[in-house]
DNA sequence: TTTCAATATGCAATCGATTGCAGAAAAATA
DNA sequence: TATTTTTCTGCAATCGATTGCATATTGAAA
């Protein structure tokens, strides 16, 4: 790779003995130019085959038209489908994207925060990671003038935009349907407690249970099982209790729901039979499962067009007056094979 | 959102009443400084919140640390993989990732390449969507000094650096499995063939059947069946052949081979039984089916890897004299129930 | 013909960080 | 003490595009 000397504007205005001024204003049509000289750049511009430095472009007008994202997990359904959905708005309106991973660390959450913040990204769009307590680094983003959005999991004290599901009406509508079922010791998998998306589940399980006048039994709520392999081990341990549940409701993730049903496959409990299964998320493969699992489908691509939106509507209003605005997407439960005992 | 003035280099060197020099050389860390000033404007730069403005910075020196990856599909096992392989390896040496998706449309393709010239990245890696055929926009990449990778789906013609899979040999091994499985009318879903590496899974599955001594039939051939949908209608059209196939080589993808498994369930067709049935890529699903089918691991987060290894490498030598690398992943049958008749 | 507005282009500063060169100060050597 | 070397800091240019202001030209209206 040589790294050749690229065409600038400078190379452009020499050629037809104008200035850098007049091809700028051609190429931006910007300005006056007489209509001969923007078609003689415009033709210059392409025979030398100029790219624009977008680079210099933006230092300059203290605008990137990028907006960062910052994401546990690029590789994961949900994530990703947000990330398509928000592409899907800001690509028409010629807008990039820089995506970030933090693989569930708070620490490289950090990093990638603070490389957004030095690309001078318009716009900051996050769902915090795991293991994330502290929002020193948001609020960062806050004081640095940029916009900032949250998605699915947020740090509700922070006052920023918001796109969020109602975990807790989901959560509550799918123990309510397990419980219509026929199923009365239902467990529960719960998520980190440091993230409000999964106390809102907790909450949900918890009211729906005290509504149908189910008794609350700890040993029935699992933590942090919110893998394929915790998924197992909780229900194995659930499994070989003397009480043993006779549904599981994995509200940290339908992985964790798969866990579940591979091991009720392999110990040949019957699902929906003597177990009810409900995960949540909606991931591709709860459809082909054996017994297919029943779950809440979070509308992943909304959510991501619901965030592209109030950031396009923030930049027209640019109004500061009024408290931020919070988008509540309603989820939808979705019952299959795994948790249908009636017909 | 007030656009609020940021904090600069010349803020921290009026307020120490130094240079702007002085502050740049002690927060590089690059040449002379005295220990004293440097831990002042550490400091400072710190009580400030400065951020250092990575579009000046990156201007001036003509290098972005930024690479952009362009894949047809960010929610796409495959390729969200290989993006993590390629996000793995530069993360530590502090390079950002740009991500783009082509959608599979050429035009997008030649969008989000531009973008990433405009941009500066100082490498562009790409897997070319399904209807690209012309690919002067690739040709402007490596024009513009920017280096190029291409992974998987690569244009052949043209001389960049390469991380590619045997597909051939992997094609050949898969049907090879097949006839060793007692398998006879092998069908094959075929992928558009402007792309090589669906014209190279057909010469391994013809030269499989030659080398076993199996005839073509052209009519188990099915052209572009390469969702789920697409493989499910190939398999109705397939099974009510008749002389039906026995097996079904989805050399597209596992979602075509998905869509095969689920008509055969429908139609009470037993698999392996009647028809075995193999894949291409091990999405996670293929483990998970009732049978879990047959497939092909194409170690997509080692070309990821090797994606960034190629590049950091090519940055040390510098060497343009030799002929560019192209680096072969090796791929692997991971032989499953859905073509398991013997034992 | 005079006057004013509209159009076209150039000049020079700006965005923020970096760096070669130069001069000054400090330290090391003769 | 004189001389050389090393360290420290400032000046000013640079990266490439944009834009306010000034000047020049053209055309239209008075």
């Amino acid at each position: 790779m040589t790294p050749k000397k690229r065409i600038t504007i400078y190379d452009i205005a020499q050629k037809l003995n104008v200035t850098a001024s007049t091809v700028s204003r051609a190429l931006s049509n910007n300005g006056y130019v007489n209509d001969a000289t923007r078609q003689l750049v415009l033709q210059t511009a392409a025979e030398l085959n100029y790219k624009r430095n977008t680079l210099a472009s933006n230092l300059r007008m203290g605008q990137t038209k990028t907006i960062g994202v910052v994401v546990p997990r690029i590789n994961q359904n949900f994530f990703s489908n947000v990330i398509a959905g928000i592409e899907d708005m800001t690509y028409e309106k010629g807008y990039n994207l820089i995506i970030c991973q933090s693989d569930e660390q708070h620490e490289k959450e950090i990093k990638c925060v603070n490389t957004l913040i030095n690309q001078h990204v318009d716009c900051i769009v996050i769902s915090v990671s795991a293991d994330s307590d502290n929002y020193d680094h948001l609020q960062n983003v806050i004081d640095q003038g940029i916009q900032l959005i949250q998605f699915d999991r947020v740090a509700e004290e922070l006052e920023t935009l918001k796109v969020i599901n109602d975990n807790e009406q989901a959560s509550f509508e799918a123990v309510s349907h397990l419980i219509k079922q026929g199923y009365k010791r239902i467990a529960l998998l719960e998520g980190p407690q440091n993230l409000s998306i999964f106390r809102q589940r907790k909450r949900g399980y918890l009211s729906a249970l005290e509504q149908h006048g189910l008794a609350v039994d700890d040993k029935l709520i699992v933590e942090k099982a919110w893998t394929r392999e915790l998924g197992a081990a909780a229900t194995r341990k659930l499994l070989g209790l003397p009480n043993a549940p006779d549904a599981i409701f994995a509200s940290t993730s339908d992985f964790a729901a798969l866990g579940v049903l591979e091991v009720a496959n392999e110990l040949k409990v019957d699902v929906p039979g003597q177990l009810g299964i409900c995960g949540y998320s909606n991931e591709d493969f709860t459809e082909i499962t054996t017994p297919s699992i029943t779950t809440i489908d979070q509308f992943s691509i909304e959510i991501g067009k619901a965030v592209a939106n109030l950031f396009f509507d923030e930049l027209k209003s640019k109004s500061t007056d009024e408290s931020p605005k919070t988008i509540n997407i309603r989820p939808e439960l979705l019952s299959r094979s795994s948790t249908l005992r009636k017909k």
